[in-house]
DNA sequence: CTCCTGTGCTACAATAAACGTAGCACACCG
DNA sequence: CGGTGTGCTACGTTTATTGTAGCACAGGAG
């Protein structure tokens, strides 16, 4: 068993032990990437490699480490001859990104700063 | 000028320089505490020490790095006598993940994993 | 069979970010 | 004066992320 792995097993989404799941959850996607992956997954399968790529060449220790605590969360799933892709789950948390999109684009044109 | 400052000034938004607003805006929120600070704030204004304390007593470092960052985006602002609170264009964002609540609350739900 | 390519995934050293503790300067109020 | 609260920073340690390289495996082509 890799060292890595047995790290990662007893790493705990932080707050969640805290009987609120929004704190586990916004730690979850706090964590560097995790937003951007799911995002990357919105409309097809991903492999790896592609992932990677839209991922502006993402570092593939940390991808891996992400997409390992995606699929632990059900929110990813790899799927053979396809590649990774949203659970059920996770496009429901999609679907609630979705609006973001538009605000990114107003927040952008805000006025100086 | 304190050195802290200076190496902060010259960080930018990661994929800002991109063109697609909605990068710069998953990596302002992918950066820890980010969200936390945002959901913390949805109620009232917080001093930056209650502020501290509603985040389980993050490392202050962090939080005021944080809060420089959500001040630039013109998401959070520093009122006298009154504390930290959402701009109206943070309001705006905070109501995008309002649902997210709700489906925390699911996502902690679903059948082992 | 061998060679080539692509997959998911890992090792490891270097760098950057986050943490924890302590403390500053300032303001207010007794 | 002393006490308390504010926003904020220094700095040494720990943790996370990065970048480069590479593994084992599975097809397909020659």
């Amino acid at each position: 068993m890799p060292k890595q792995m047995a790290a990662r097993k007893k790493r705990r989404v932080r707050g969640s032990s805290s009987g609120r799941p929004i704190m586990a959850l916004l730690d979850l996607l706090g964590r560097r990437w995790t937003l951007r992956i799911v995002w990357e997954l919105r409309e097809q399968p991903l492999s790896s490699r592609a992932l990677r790529a839209a991922c502006d060449d993402a570092s593939p220790t940390v991808l891996q480490a992400r997409l390992t605590d995606l699929r632990e969360a059900d929110l990813v799933e790899l799927v053979q001859e396809s590649g990774y892709r949203l659970t059920e789950l996770g496009r429901e948390l999609f679907d609630q990104f979705m609006p973001l999109n538009r605000f990114a684009e107003r927040w952008s044109k805000r006025p100086a700063n």
